[in-house]
Formats: structure tokens, sequence, C-alpha cells
DNA sequence: ACCCAGGGTCATA
DNA sequence: TATGACCATGGG
């Protein structure tokens, strides 16, 4: 039932409301492109916090190198990534993605790379998935792409501003069409969406009767989108 | 003792 | 193509 047609306003408006409410983020929390990356694939479905356990295991153990990680046996990895879950996947993961990284040269020829094919690349590999593969494109590489994640669905759901249930290219389509493709934009707003949803857009609450992932779709009754 | 978190893949129908 | 199972830890 929700609107679906872009309306540039409104999601203008909502984006100085969360930047008036919670101020500029300057996103990503990571100091390298590369433990940008790193911290992509192990935040899927995942508390940073968690995250950012891991991160400091790999950086005391000297790995938050492609190389080292790399080189470096599946199991060692796995404990090293043991705080932010679902560590044998994304030990995997994380050595799927670098291999691929270093194959196609690192950093300074992918950074050559139009986005296009960047995309593709990364979503090549096992593991990395549209989500992930734009935080990358977006936080690491610096491309105007915007970002879709489950509080942007929640928080644009709510304000009938989004269909929930669009695919996630038609829904990041909805905002590149909408906003002007301009990189400082979708990074902030991303991460006003995220801070938002994690201090104010609550998940809706369960109710009781039955045991859907995302919340019972009937209960309405909650107070917890902000304003 | 729940519930949730900045997803993605794979097997099945 | 569409749903479900699975992955797993730490914090509220």
């Amino acid at each position: 039932m929700a609107a679906n047609a872009p309306d540039s306003r409104q999601l203008y408006s909502v984006y100085r409301r969360l930047l008036h409410q919670h101020g500029a983020q300057n996103w990503w929390p990571g100091d390298t492109p590369f433990e940008i990356m790193v911290g992509a694939v192990l935040t899927q479905n995942t508390a940073w916090s968690n995250v950012e356990m891991a991160i400091l295991n790999l950086r005391q153990a000297g790995a938050l190198e492609p190389e080292v990680i790399n080189r470096m046996p599946g199991r060692r990895l796995a404990t090293l990534l043991k705080p932010s879950g679902y560590f044998n996947i994304k030990a995997r993961r994380l050595q799927n993605f670098c291999r691929w990284y270093l194959d196609q040269g690192a950093w300074d020829a992918l950074r050559e790379w139009p986005t296009p094919d960047l995309r593709q690349g990364l979503l090549s590999v096992n593991g990395v998935g549209p989500e992930t593969a734009d935080d990358i494109l977006l936080y690491a590489f610096e491309r105007p792409v915007f970002v879709i994640d489950a509080y942007t669905r929640r928080l644009f759901g709510r304000l009938a501003l989004l269909d929930v249930e669009r695919s996630y290219d038609d829904a990041r389509g909805f905002f590149e069409a909408a906003l002007d493709s301009d990189v400082a934009l979708f990074n902030e707003y991303h991460a006003l969406i995220v801070v938002h949803g994690k201090d104010i857009c609550r998940p809706r609450p369960r109710c009781g009767d039955c045991r859907l992932q995302s919340g019972c779709p009937t209960a309405t009754a909650h107070q917890t989108d902000g304003r």
C-alpha cells in the first residue's frame, strides 16, 4: 500500500530531520579501506559491538591485511572472528573475499574499475551479497551507491514511503532516482538511518501468537517509530 | 530465558 | 521464484 514513486522532497526532508536529531555521523567506523571491507563482511546480521571485538583480535594478531588473512589457517582465523558470531562461515567468506581482492590486484587496481564492474566483481565472491557489496562500494571505494538494509526498510516502510516487499535493487533504485548522486549524502544518510534504527526505530514487538522473525504484522500498537 | 543484531547461501518444492 | 534452515556470539 505504500507509495512507491520516488519523492525527492520527502526523502530530503527525512534526511534533514535525521541529521538535525542525531548530528553528523562521519562513517564508516574504520580507519582504512581494507578495514572497512572486513567490517562490512563481519557485520552481516550482527551487532557492530561484536564486530569491533573481532576486528580488535585481527589487529592484535597483525591480520588486518589481505595477504595475512589469506595464508592463515581457516581454524585460526575463525578463532579470531569468534566474538562476531557465525565465525566459521565468516572465516571462509573473508578468505574468499581476500583471494578475489588480491587476484584482481588489490586497491590500486580495483580503485580504477567502473562502479558497475566493481559491483559485479564483489557480488561474484561467495559470501558477499548486495548489501555487503554496496557497503564496500560506498564506504571503501567512495562510489555513489545507496545502501539498503533492514533499518532502511523498517524506517521507510513505517513512513509509508517504501514498500517493504520490494527487492534490494528495486529499493536501491528508488533512493538513487530520488536523490542527487552524491557520495557524501549517501554516506551520511545511511549512517543516520542505522543510528536512528538502533536508538529509536525499534523492531515491532512480537504478538506471542506467531513467531515471525520481523515481528507480527498485526501488532501495530507501538510507539517506537520516533519523530 | 528470551529477543535482537548494519545478511547470505543452500536445499527443497 | 519462493520459502525455510542454517550459521553463533554478546548485550539488553
